[in-house]
DNA sequence: TATTGTTATACTCTATAACTATA
DNA sequence: TATAGTTATAGAGTATAACAATA
């Protein structure tokens, strides 16, 4: 195939898209990981748009109803969100009455944050298919191979062992 | 440690990152994808910073140097870049010099890309770092789960048997 | 002096839709 | 009428830096 697209564009033949030559970048992680999150996001909306929710919004929510009281910096820091940017939509849940903010006495610069019991309710309406969704990912591979490429990127990410 | 963070949670013990649960969120493909991307940027802005290169523009000028010729939807098409936005690119690189867009007599409609000199030029003086680069992502895994990994990403972006 | 969160600002990426030219 | 590319506009996500409160 790498002879014939290079062939082709010498012959002045226009190619398509399925004949595009990648080369080495083909093989970049960096390169298929952005494709592959594209991929992902179309399939989450054409499967859950109607729900109006957005994947960062539920994973905020349900890790937070997964450790309540949980310090604001630690929250960003374990999803890769600049606390900066967290601030933001911390407040913006909070606006949305969904999640509560409360400074501990011990230690005033912290925020720890829980759900409200309407941020509750979100979650436990929302888990079933979201989480539900998770699985349906991977269609293309085998359990196996969705199995093995979940392990691969949590080894990649050092998240081996963690909860 | 499901159970562990959960109780010191409800004992009130401040969490710190590492032991924080993710649930059914830290299976999910879209999540561990997010995070593997953030990771691959940092790693690639600690080591290439200093070439003043961003992986898209490279890709993009590899991308046209492999296939000259290339009409612009096709490649927008490929590389999952809107149509709009691939536009905007490739005025860009034509501004400073490394493309050249021509329009094909026979379809007047299309846009045939080619690198210039100057661009050939761009991309053979980036591409040893650069490609050198992609074989230097995958650190914390083996070299053969390295490739069972983009074997696995190729595999879910249907991208098998193309080049 | 270091940590935690906040505010302000700006930039990149991307989406959408309307538009032009061509087929 | 459909296709390819362009333009204009807006929004989301994120980065940076300066800042305040607290330790």
């Amino acid at each position: 195939m790498t002879a014939t697209a290079t062939q082709d564009q010498a012959a002045g033949v226009p190619d398509e898209v399925g004949s595009l030559e990648l080369g080495q970048i083909g093989q970049s992680l960096g390169f298929l990981l952005r494709l592959s999150q594209i991929e992902i996001f179309e399939m989450f909306y054409r499967a859950l748009s109607r729900y109006d929710m957005k994947p960062g919004e539920f994973s905020i929510l349900y890790v937070i109803h997964l450790n309540p009281g949980v310090r604001q910096g630690a929250l960003a820091e374990r999803l890769m969100i600049k606390r900066a940017h967290m601030t933001k939509l911390i407040r913006l849940y909070e606006g949305r009455g969904l999640v509560a903010r409360t400074i501990p006495e011990d230690n005033r610069r912290t925020v720890h944050l829980h759900l409200t019991d309407e941020g509750e309710r979100f979650v436990s309406e929302n888990a079933r298919v979201f989480l539900g969704y998770i699985h349906q990912e991977t269609d293309r591979l085998t359990p196996a191979e969705a199995d093995e490429l979940t392990r691969l990127l949590r080894k990649f990410l050092g998240l081996e062992g963690t909860p």
